[in-house]
DNA sequence: CGAAGAGTTGAAATCGCTCAACGGTCGTGG
DNA sequence: CCACGACCGTTGAGCGATTTCAACTCTTCG
C-alpha cells in the first residue's frame, strides 16, 4: 500500500470532474463560485505516515480530503494520545479565521488533500454563502459524530469499542461501493492496530486481543492482518451496544 | 437552590437588555434584525431536573441559554449515559434543519430559554448571514470542546478528570465575575455527583471518592456538598494532565 | 415520622493496562 | 544471499484502577 504513489496528474484541475465535488464544502456552489475556488485551490499529497501538520503549527490553508484518510489527535504531556477525528474523502480541515493547527494532522493512508490558502478562503465565505452554508452543514454532522463517539469513549467496553469501529468503517465502505449494509461486507482496515487503539480510548493490545476474539467467536474473518470480512452484519451490530437502528456517522 | 423559581418577568422582551446579548447566537445581529428576532422569539423556563426534550422527540425550536445550565446526554438500551454537552448561558440547543432531538436536554439548574420556532428561524438564516456566520463559530467552538472532551474520556485518569471537571467549571465561572483564574476561587457546583458521573464517564461512587481525596490532599475545601473552594488554581490546574497553558473552553 | 434524594465509604470483583516475549514481513546492506 | 533491524501484530501473566454491590449518614419534604 505504501508503494502506491498519489496519481496527481489523474486529479485534474477541473473541480466538475472532482470525485468529492457533491460531498465536499464546495458542495453547494454554482459554476461561477466553483471557478473562483479552482483559481486559488492547490493540491497536496502525503504518504502513509507522514504529518500534515503538528499541533500549535502555523496552517495557512483549509483543506478538504480527496483522497485517503487523514486523522486528527491530540497529545499530553507524558505522551498519551488521543485520536479525536478521522477525515475521510470529502471532509474538511482546518478553522476559518485561526492560524495555527489545534491538532496533529496525519496521514494514515497515502492521502490527496485540496487546499485552500486561509485568508482568499475567508474573503470567500463571507461573499459566497453557499460556502459558509456547508461548512456549517458539515460541522453540524462533526459535532453530531463528535458526540458519538464521546459516549463510545465515556461507556462502551473494549469489545463494544472495537466491533462500533468495525461497523462505522465498514458502513463509510458500503456507501462508498453503493453496497448494501447487510450480510457479508469486506474492506481493508485502514488503520494499524495502534491507530484504532488511539482512536478507541485503549491500548494496542487490548485492540488485538478482542479483535483475535471476534475472530475466534465467528463475528469477523481475516485475510492478512487488514483485510477484513464480516459474515453478517448485523450481527456484529449487536455487539456494539447501539440501539438497532443508530445511523452515524452515515 | 430548587425553590428560586425563574423570574421570568426581569428579563424583558427588549433584546438589547438581554444578559447574553454580545455572547449568543444573535451576537453579531444590528438592530433591525434584532428587531425581527424579537418578533419570532418566545421564553422557557425550566425547573432543575426537568427535561427540555428527550432524544428522539420532536423538537420544533431552536434556542439559547439566557440562564442556568442544560446538559446534553444519550444513553443506551441498557442504560449506560453518558453526557455530550454542557449548555451554558448563551449556547445554542438544536439544529437547523433537524426535526427531532439528538439527544436528551435536561435542566441541571433552573433554567431559562430564549427559544425560537425553527422554521422562522431557518428562513431568517438565509436571509440574515449574521446569524448563520455566528452560528458557525458557535458550532466550530463546541467542536473544540468535544473533541477536547474526548480526550479527557479516552485518555485522562479518574484524578485527572474530576480536577479537570473544576478546573473548567471554576475558569467558566470566574470569567462570568470578571476575577482573575489564579490563588482562590470559590463557586457552587452546579452538578450533581451523578451528573458529575455522567459528564466524565465514571460512576458516582468514584467521582465521590476523587472528590473526598482530592479534599484531604488539600487541592479543593468544601462548605456544604456544593459550594467548592480552590485554594489554589494552578496547584489543581497540574493535577488535571494538560500542559499548563491549555486554555478550552474558555 | 417515614420515605426519597444526595452523598460517602468499604470490600470484593473485574476489565483493561503494563510489561514481556515472540512471530512474521519487508527492506537494507555486508 | 542471508543476516539484521524495524515495524506490525499476537499472546501471556500479573497488577491495579475503577466498577459493582452494599451499608450507612444527612437533609428535605409531605
Amino acid at each position: 500500500m505504501t508503494r502506491v504513489k498519489p496519481k496527481l496528474q489523474t486529479i485534474g484541475h477541473d473541480c466538475t470532474a472532482c470525485p468529492i465535488r457533491h460531498r465536499a464544502v464546495c458542495a453547494r456552489c454554482e459554476a461561477d463560485e466553483l471557478q473562483v475556488l479552482e483559481n486559488i485551490k492547490y493540491y497536496r499529497s502525503f504518504e502513509a505516515g507522514q504529518t500534515v501538520v503538528w499541533a500549535g503549527d502555523n496552517m495557512d490553508f483549509v483543506a478538504s480530503v480527496v483522497t485517503g484518510i487523514a486523522t486528527l489527535s491530540q497529545t499530553m504531556e507524558d505522551g498519551r494520545r488521543q485520536m479525536v477525528g478521522l477525515l475521510l474523502p470529502s471532509d474538511f480541515a482546518g478553522r476559518p479565521g485561526r492560524s495555527t493547527s489545534a491538532y496533529d494532522v496525519t496521514a494514515a493512508t497515502n492521502l490527496v488533500m485540496c487546499c485552500f490558502r486561509r485568508k482568499p478562503f475567508e474573503e470567500l465565505m463571507l461573499s459566497t454563502p453557499h460556502i459558509a452554508q456547508r461548512l456549517l452543514e458539515m460541522t453540524l454532522d462533526e459535532l453530531d459524530a463528535a458526540r458519538e463517539w464521546m459516549l463510545l469513549l465515556g461507556r462502551k467496553t473494549a469489545r463494544e469499542k472495537i466491533a462500533s469501529l468495525l461497523c462505522i468503517i465498514a458502513r463509510r465502505d458500503a456507501s462508498l461501493q453503493l453496497s448494501q449494509t447487510h450480510g457479508e461486507l469486506r474492506f481493508d482496515l485502514p488503520l494499524t492496530r495502534e491507530a484504532m487503539s488511539e482512536y478507541l480510548g485503549l491500548t494496542l493490545e487490548t485492540v488485538s486481543r478482542q479483535m483475535s476474539s471476534l475472530r475466534k467467536q465467528g463475528l469477523i474473518m481475516t485475510e492478512g492482518k487488514r483485510h477484513i470480512i464480516i459474515p453478517d452484519f448485523d450481527q456484529l451490530l449487536e455487539e456494539t451496544g447501539d440501539d438497532s437502528d443508530g445511523g452515524f456517522l452515515v
